[in-house]
RNA sequence: CGGGGUGUGGCGCAGCCCGGUAGCGCGCCUGCUUUGGGAGCAGGAGGCCCCCGGUUCGAAUCCGGGCACCCCGACCA
């Protein structure tokens, strides 16, 4: 592609509105353009790099044995409402009326739609298993929309769907599809972390999510160095830090004028966070829950919401903890009944501890479980954190930012229960079939990539998944001898296979080229000029180092190789 | 949904308090000179000042109402 007809045009300045870099380098290189919250239109530039990722997904899920489909976006509320997911979704989907005033939705998901294919198709054992996907624009109204392509409301998905004869066969498929999956990062020259991840409401027993590591990510992971364990923090279990253990002493009510918080405590009393107990409050699908947590470890509230079989957990507001007979700044369990108590397993390690009374300005010392109060379940519901000890080796864990790009999970029956998705067994008795999802977010990775690459002049493509591998410059293209090497360079690079863009423009500086090429951040520059044409070499610089190599012109074809091939991963 | 912020040529911004011909930088067009890290000179094109209503002789500016977008928190690929 020569730039002087190319359509996307660079901008000199950083746009306002953005912040993150992907957003801010996307558009600022003119890959694309924004049309509403969280709605873009892809320009060349990034439908170029869109297609190269998709192409490795396509290569790897049909590796693995899928067949590709195209489900509709457009969908009757019908299956929504039978699976119970209109409601589940919410304000999440979108909803349309059709000229008949009949109610349709724009899909965020495919599962309905997926699992009528496979009912209406499969209908024995010697179907199975069956592992469709498709490539798709889905639909979300997003709450808040954010940071360009990382979080829109129109997006584009890989979304693969299995259908196996019973839970065995579906792991065999699920460890396929892992496979899978890391192939496909590994080959777009993304280094991806695969953790353990909360299944979410409707889940299965597995889920595993694929992060990658970036400061601007949502997602907080907490990975073991020996590389034994890597979760995210929503589910991620530790080694907690253990609190100074003593003969258990007498309780009693001391006073603490002033106190409100567990810092309060600590400074008033000279005591460490792990020596007091905190009584947090969460209002749980109407009802209140007290949860008791050592005061140095923080309640993880999906961990809670999972335990507790809720749709809905806030933190209960002070008008509610006051009418449930609680008193803010020093709540507590001790002597407390009439209210859902749960416990976090940290309340068993260390003793003697200093705890709310609920009176104003009073608290318990020498506070000991279970001798001074009860709860009625106790279990692990506290936050993982960096320098906790790995579950499986005691290592101390790692905290890292990160991506969600990939996420694989065990659907179990649900749908197939719901859509009469059964089959024949070689008993000839009737079984649901067991499903798993498997979704990657096609656009997110391309966001992803730049935010895992990219330097204060622009973006670092990896070789696989740039828009083109090849940036030829022509300095001084409005030279004879340059426009005619740089043409010839140009015909000879597209004849060996190459995606080559040519910056061919005639007036603009060395300067204004090669701050584009900076920015633009395709993987290696070719430059042809008057001193290079007199020299007798092009010259050849990859775009993550400071160096360029000056090379004969018959070197060129196994110098580019050679450059591209190092961002193999 | 709560909190914070912004809407002015393609992009980045000033003007708004204190109403009176809409301005700057970049980009764009023409010509000449220049040409290895965002060139110079000269000439030029381009604006429903987010929308609706009000006040006023007169509104980008004041008042009321709406909309859009961005950022921070609860959700997800």
């Amino acid at each position: 592609m020569r730039v002087s007809r190319f359509l996307s045009k660079t901008l000199r300045q950083d746009p306002g509105e953005a912040e993150t870099a992907s957003h801010r380098l996307m558009l600022r290189a003119g890959m694309m353009m924004q049309m509403g919250a969280g709605i873009y239109s892809y320009l060349p530039l990034a439908l170029r790099s869109i297609k190269k990722i998709e192409a490795i997904i396509r290569e790897e899920i049909d590796a693995a044995g899928g067949q590709e489909v195209l489900m509709p976006a457009l969908q009757p509320i019908e299956a929504w409402q039978q699976s119970g997911r209109d409601v589940a979704f919410g304000d999440n989907m979108f909803h349309v009326f059709d000229r008949r005033k009949r109610e349709m939705v724009i899909a965020p998901t495919h599962e309905e739609a997926i699992t009528l294919i496979a009912t209406a198709n499969v209908e024995s054992y010697r179907d199975l298993p069956l592992l469709l996907y498709q490539i798709q624009t889905k639909f979300r109204d997003e709450p808040r929309p954010r940071a360009g392509l990382l979080r829109g409301r129109e997006f584009t998905m890989k979304d693969a769907y299995s259908f196996d004869t019973d839970q065995e066969a579906l792991d065999v498929t699920y460890q396929r599809m892992r496979i899978a999956y890391r192939n496909i990062f590994r080959r777009c020259g993304l280094p991806t972390l695969e953790v353990e991840a909360d299944s979410g409401a409707i889940g299965g027993k597995d889920s595993h999510e694929f992060i990658m590591p970036a400061e601007s990510g949502e997602d907080t992971v907490l990975v073991c160095p020996t590389g034994d364990y890597a979760a995210n923090a929503e589910r991620a279990t530790s080694v907690i830090p253990p609190a100074p253990e003593s003969a258990p002493q007498e309780m009693t009510l001391v006073d603490t004028p002033g106190a409100k918080t567990i810092a309060d405590l600590v400074d008033s009393m000279g005591i460490t966070e792990a020596q007091t107990l905190k009584a947090v409050f969460y209002a749980a699908d109407k009802e209140v829950v007290l949860v008791t947590i050592r005061g140095d470890i923080e309640v993880n509230e999906v961990k809670l919401k999972n335990l507790l079989e809720v749709r809905e957990l806030r933190l209960a507001t002070p008008e509610e903890s006051v009418a449930a007979g609680l008193t803010p700044g020093s709540t507590s369990p001790i002597g407390l009944t009439g209210i859902k108590r749960v416990g976090d397993k940290s309340i068993q390690q260390g003793n003697n501890f200093v705890a709310g009374a609920n009176q104003a300005d009073e608290h318990y010392k020498n506070v000991n479980y279970p001798r001074d109060f009860e709860v009625d379940t106790i279990a692990e519901i506290g936050t993982s954190k960096a320098g906790d000890g790995c579950p499986n080796c005691g290592a101390a864990l790692d905290e890292v930012r990160g991506i969600e790009v990939g996420h694989v999970f065990k659907l179990g029956t649900f749908f197939t229960r719901t859509f009469g998705g059964d089959y024949l067994d070689d008993a000839g008795k009737l079984n649901p079939m067991v499903m798993g999802c498997y979704g990657i977010g096609v656009t997110r990775v391309l966001a992803a990539a730049i935010e895992q690459n990219h330097d204060d002049k622009g973006i670092l493509y990896p070789a696989p998944i740039a828009p083109f591998q090849v940036h030829l410059v022509a300095l001084n293209a409005d030279k004879e001898e340059v426009s005619t090497a740089a043409d010839a360079t140009y015909a000879q690079l597209l004849e060996l296979g190459y995606d080559v863009l040519y910056d061919d423009r005639l007036g603009e500086s060395a300067g204004v080229k090669f701050n584009d090429v900076d920015l633009l951040g395709l993987p290696v520059r070719v430059v042809i000029s008057p001193r290079n044409i007199k020299n007798g070499v092009v010259e050849v610089k990859r775009r993550r180092d400071d160096e360029s190599a000056q090379v004969a012109a018959a070197d060129l074809p196994a110098t580019l190789a050679a450059a591209l091939a190092q961002d193999e991963l």
